[in-house]
RNA sequence: GCGCCCGUAGCUCAGCUGGAUAGAGCAACGGACUUCUAAUCCGUAGGUCGUAGGUUCGAAUCCUACCGGGCGUACCA
């Protein structure tokens, strides 16, 4: 089975250097620290839980409760930390461990962790928190998917960033991902749009008209809808052109494809400014047919049925859903029908091990559905599938829909973001020379759209207002971005290197300790916004340590810190800094500007 | 009706698989630029975590009921 003249298959996965994670075996050194103590006291073993960062108020990088262990070593979790704190004598690398109540908290010696996690984060680079390449799964992420009878509005935008960002994120911690989309380019809402344009269009084109083509045949679709509400033949007409489409009718093909190609192409536009990719394309007009035999394959093994009018329905209702249809009576397939065939096809031409499909939240039951027949039909993948849904976007004047014409363009808000950050740019107290201006307001006004999509945790609705929503102060891209630039200013006016040298020992504040503190727990980050598939979690760590760096900085020098061994050890924090937030922000799908 | 999601400061949200005194941003008010980028920083003020029970040594977090908001519950996609 192949989907037409689609090609399956072109994965690059290319392999690349590992990298260590030592910033994570800290947690495990500290376990087996104290599994080993716990066993010396008591002679018995227990499973330490990870250590998790103890609140603001302890001066410590890593904190464990012992509560678990009070029942299998029965004494008073109090009682066991002071035990096993006493007993603990801490390796080079470990300060103290103290007991605080039922807590073991433990803090690093200050030059180990200044050595150990700015080491790194000047060894990786941008890279820094990744996991080790290669080591994880092959995940097929299906994201963007849109129709091909408008232009990408708000709600796509939202898709397209949470669907970058996840991408990048489970390649970070280790996975292989394939990100793919399923342009909706058939169907009753493309041929609107198509009995629009040969009754209204006049033959214009999008380069004669000078718009970009999406917008060009959404034009063309409002104009439908306008005017079906004064002539119902047109509806008639449209249901009448898809028969025609369907039937391989030439003259209606070569419509279809000429308005589709100006619909892709300016998605085309679009894609680039956000910065999507995707190395699997596949087109509704090729899969809609799949999915056929999967259901003639469940009728013959009894876990479908057949009405009495020969439609095709799944029971469900043992798994909490109720029956649901999977062929017409008249034998055509549904929506359900397609989704079942191209995951099919899909597993079985791809050697993958994992799908996330990214779709709104109004589409939950509609998985659930499909992956409770995955699992009727007893696929051995059918639990190795996943339903990312996010919430919905909310303008003031209530929810989007394109047919009234109340959303947001996505090219259009890209476009007002941009001239707002170059607003910002104009009046800024200090003119930066740039010579790239229009290039890096695009990309702050870009990260302020990304970022304020990706702070929220995705199944939360958000309510767009955009006279409020998007702003250059505060938690933002444009905070993180600007922390960034600075530091790389800071860094151009030196001639220093990492490999010139700095020594750790030299930085003892508590601004320099706050801010590396965070750092250590990047990896961790990553790693867990990966496995919830939750961007926002990265998100609002990065916030945290372009703040506290922010902190540091307007309070300490670096530049003419006092000693030129300071200097050195400071700049080695700030390089540090700047990669990790380079790294945060690059999975964020935001650019980290050389200067703004 | 049934199912799922959400409810934390005036507004918008964090709060990691239950853990130490619930945290930010915005808005308000008061401060800091001849100093490495003030798109920054500091301070003040602001909360019976929707309500009521329950589980637990311990609950914003888990369970139950209810209240409020949203989304579903198509031979649509």
């Amino acid at each position: 089975m192949t989907s037409g003249k689609e090609q399956l298959v072109l994965r690059n996965c290319s392999r690349e250097r590992n990298i260590s994670m030592r910033t994570i075996d800290i947690s495990e050194a500290i376990k087996v620290l104290i599994s080993e103590t716990v066993k010396e006291i008591f002679r018995t073993a227990v499973d330490v839980p990870d250590p998790e960062s103890p609140p603001e108020m302890i001066d410590a990088e890593y904190a464990v409760g012992c509560f678990p262990f009070s029942r299998i070593l029965r004494d008073a979790p109090n009682r066991i930390a002071e035990q096993v704190a006493s007993k603990i004598i801490p390796p080079g690398w470990l300060k103290t461990v103290t007991a605080y109540g039922p807590y073991l908290n433990f803090k690093l010696d200050e030059s180990f962790i200044f050595k150990t996690v700015l080491g790194e984060a000047i060894e990786q680079g941008d890279r820094f928190g990744y996991a080790a390449h290669g080591s994880g799964q092959t995940i097929l992420v299906e994201y963007s998917s849109p129709n091909t009878n408008k232009p990408l509005h708000l709600g796509h935008v939202r898709n397209n960033v949470l669907g970058m960002a996840v991408i990048n994120l489970l390649r970070a911690a280790g996975h292989c991902v394939i990100p793919a989309s399923i342009m909706n380019d058939r169907g009753i809402h493309i041929c609107k749009a198509m009995v629009a344009y040969r009754r209204f269009g006049d033959d214009r084109t999008p380069e004669s008209m000078g718009i970009k083509g999406d917008h060009f045949v959404g034009e063309m679709y409002v104009t439908f809808d306008r005017a079906a509400k004064n002539d119902s033949l047109l509806l008639d007409e449209a249901r009448m052109m898809l028969r025609l489409w369907e039937e391989g009718d030439d003259p209606t093909i070569e419509l279809w494809r000429t308005m589709n190609k100006w619909v892709i192409d300016g998605f085309e536009k679009t894609y680039r400014r956000l910065g999507s990719v995707f190395e699997l394309v596949q087109h509704e007009s090729q899969t809609y047919l799949l999915g056929k035999d999967v259901v003639q394959d469940g009728l013959e093994k009894g876990l479908f049925f057949r009405k009495d009018d020969n439609s095709v329905w799944v029971d469900l209702s043992t798994e909490g859903l109720d029956e649901k249809a999977l062929l017409r009576s008249d034998g055509t397939s549904l929506y359900i029908t397609q989704d079942l065939g191209v995951a099919v096809e899909r597993f079985r031409n791809l050697k993958i091990d994992r799908v996330v499909y990214i779709v709104g939240s109004e589409q939950i039951y509609h998985f659930n559905v499909l992956f409770a027949i995955f699992r009727k039909l007893g696929y051995a993948w059918a639990n190795q599938c996943a339903h990312l849904s996010y919430g919905m976007v909310y303008l003031p004047e209530g929810k989007m829909k394109s047919r009234e014409g109340n959303v947001v363009d996505a090219d259009d808000l890209i476009d007002e973001m941009q001239s707002l950050s170059l607003a910002v740019m104009e009046e800024s107290h200090m003119q930066i020379e740039l010579d790239n201006r229009a290039a890096v307001a695009e990309s702050i006004g870009l990260g302020a759209i990304k970022y304020y999509i990706l702070k929220f945790n995705p199944q939360k609705d958000i309510h767009f207002d955009p006279r409020n929503s998007l702003s250059f102060e505060g938690a933002t891209g444009a905070y993180i971005q600007y922390c960034h630039a600075r530091i790389r200013s800071v860094l151009r006016k030196t001639e220093w290197t990492p490999d010139k040298g700095w020594n750790p020992s030299d930085l003892i504040q508590q601004e320099e300790l706050d801010t590396v503190r965070l750092m250590l727990l990047l990896p961790s980050v990553i790693r867990q916004s990966a496995r919830d598939l939750n961007p926002a979690r990265l998100a609002n760590h990065l916030w945290d340590l372009a703040k506290s760096f922010n902190v540091f900085y307007t309070k300490h020098r670096i530049l003419d810190a006092g000693s030129d061994a300071l200097t050195r050890a400071r700049l080695g924090l700030a390089l540090g800094v700047a990669n990790a937030l380079k790294s945060g922000l690059e999975l964020l799908g935001i650019d980290a500007v050389e200067a703004m």
